[in-house]
DNA sequence: TCTGATTGAGTAAAGCTTTACCCAAATTGG
DNA sequence: CCAATTTGGGTAAAGCTTTACTCAATCAGA
């Protein structure tokens, strides 16, 4: 053994056991809590190990253990937008189990994207949890063969896999519903491009909401384009365009949101007053900066992200997690562009 | 030894070896390309490996050569608009020595943050890039007697260590020229809070252009207000309340740039036929979707993670590195808002 | 006081890979 | 044809922690 570990070497429960005048195996039952020993020993052992600034290793006890507590986290969302709140509810679910989070952002690329894969299942990580940006989208790695366990978050895995979705139906109707409890009867929707499943699935919501209160949709029916503020701009002027314009407009996406309100306010149209808006996503910070503050449906991606980690927790530690999807209810946050 | 791995278990260089009926030894070096061997038997070794779908466990691998091949990236960004693209950077600039990055997103919480540097340092990270989100302000985390190298990326650590930075002065002189260039004579600077260092050096950059081109600021001097759209509508009713209005704007943000266009928008100003205006950030989301399209500085935080990466590798690997703040050039997108 | 249980702590192996070192067989040179 | 290399590949230890097992000393009960 070293007489005496170098200064910037780490501490070793060697250098502990030394110290506190004890075996190793001792230190280590004294750190963990387990074994037997006189309360004078752990607290000595204690007291040196935290005189070294002693941290077991992870890789030492990893590979004893076969668990490393870590989880990887795959997304192809290079822009962080829908990962970072998923990626904290997962590391907030996991924490305190401590287990600790490996975010890979994936570009388009296969090749380095499985690489990257690759190097995770090097590390040993315990599961692995995979979030699109977009759920009828799959990246672009293949997860057969795989011998951890793995959970979808806004990204669908298969039937063989727990999928952690929002409830974009349910977040829809809130929306619609919250309008017409505002007096609104004519109520439109735009939206993304049709191709994309959560655009059809929003619109399922609306036309669903107004079933339930008796509407008809307003117009020839939900109008698909793209997620952009100029796609807001264009809907606008359709819908303004003819006669009987809606008296509220629910969008598929925040930024569309954004694209009518900006239209609505240079026709001179009021927002709240002629026309209440509501967006979806409750991106912060576009909906905040709206004029007048966009109420909008929240997706609660931190809360799908703690979820699905709890549940790829379950999996590891060998308990049964039903296959399929999950959905999560949205909730609304109402602004001023629905003014209650 | 046991006779077959269960196939749910990972193979490990053991099954590899029977299989190819070797010993281990020869194993690890056929996979390594060291040692000596017949090529046939080296072939064997691979196509064993191949066939059992092995791949060497990183942590048995690290226990040994006392390197994990991971770093650890730190940033208080929740939101991630800067710490993904200085991320993927990082990655981009590691993955070929095949170092992978962890990312741990800090809150506000010090103990949570200090925790979660704790577990960074028990997987044994061989080193630890900070991320911050703005530069004055220090992660709340203790980073004294960590035993692994430290580099720091749009945050200053100080003396100690090694801090890449956006040269935020130069990157407002090449906007500001870009507007003289065009034939801008009156330019103004709207920012965002005073206390914010990148405020001061955006206004210094922009007053040192103006110098070299023999202009004085327009007005009092640099605007100092928040970093939001509104502020940028407000700014717009101060500078066009009075006479001799500006023929350029240059912005502290995007986000500013933004209010300011919309702000002239419906002064019925054109931008850019009447002023021009360039922003700080190139938020593509916000500059790409603005009427017209945004020219803005980039900061290109991606290459400041990569020299981030290399430099902390670098010290990794023992060779020196010189501390203090390293400033990367920005670079300007030039699209509509200063019409070419 | 003797037997048997309990207590406190140590020994050694396992987990997987890398590598220094070793050895037998084959090859080379004279 | 023999000594000296070279070649091909194996053995064993190390790296750090956990834990099953062992053992001496102490204690309780009769």
């Amino acid at each position: 053994m070293r007489l005496r570990r170098r200064d910037q070497d780490k501490a070793t429960i060697h250098d502990v056991a030394a110290q506190a005048g004890v075996s190793i195996a001792t230190v280590s039952k004294a750190l963990n809590g387990r074994g037997r020993m006189t309360a004078e020993t752990r607290e000595r052992v204690l007291a040196a190990a935290k005189a070294l600034n002693f941290r077991p290793n992870a890789l030492a006890r990893g590979l004893h253990s076969k668990r490393s507590f870590t989880v990887g986290l795959l997304t192809d969302d290079v822009y962080g937008r829908f990962a970072l709140p998923v990626m904290q509810g997962v590391t907030e679910g996991l924490i305190d189990h401590g287990v600790s989070v490996f975010l890979c952002a994936l570009e388009e690329n296969p090749v380095l994207a499985q690489s990257h894969l690759d190097a995770l299942m090097e590390k040993q990580v315990d599961g692995i949890v995979v979030a699109g940006r977009r759920v009828d989208r799959i990246l672009p790695v293949d997860f057969g063969g795989l011998t951890v366990p793995v959970v979808h978050v806004m990204s669908e895995g298969g039937a063989e896999v727990a999928s952690f979705l929002p409830d974009e139906e349910q977040g829809a109707r809130v929306a619609v519903a919250h309008l017409v409890a505002l007096g609104r009867r004519r109520i439109a929707h735009v939206t993304g491009p049709a191709r994309f499943r959560v655009a059809g699935e929003r619109a399922e919501g609306w036309c669903a909401a107004l079933r339930d209160a008796g509407l008809a949709p307003h117009g020839p029916g939900a109008m698909y384009g793209r997620w952009s503020e100029a796609w807001g701009h264009e809907a606008v002027a359709a819908l303004w365009g003819g006669d009987a314009p809606p008296d509220a407009v629910f969008c598929g996406n925040d930024q569309i949101a954004r694209g009518v309100i900006d239209g609505l306010r240079e026709r001179g149209v009021r927002v709240p007053g002629d026309v209440a808006v509501v967006g979806f996503d409750n991106w912060e910070i576009v909906a905040e900066e709206t004029r007048p503050p966009l109420s909008s449906v929240d997706m609660n991606l931190r809360e799908l992200g703690r979820q699905a980690g709890l549940a790829l927790l379950q999996e590891i530690n060998g308990e049964e997690v039903a296959p399929g999807v999950r959905r999560l209810p949205c909730t609304l946050k109402v602004r001023a562009s629905s003014g209650a």
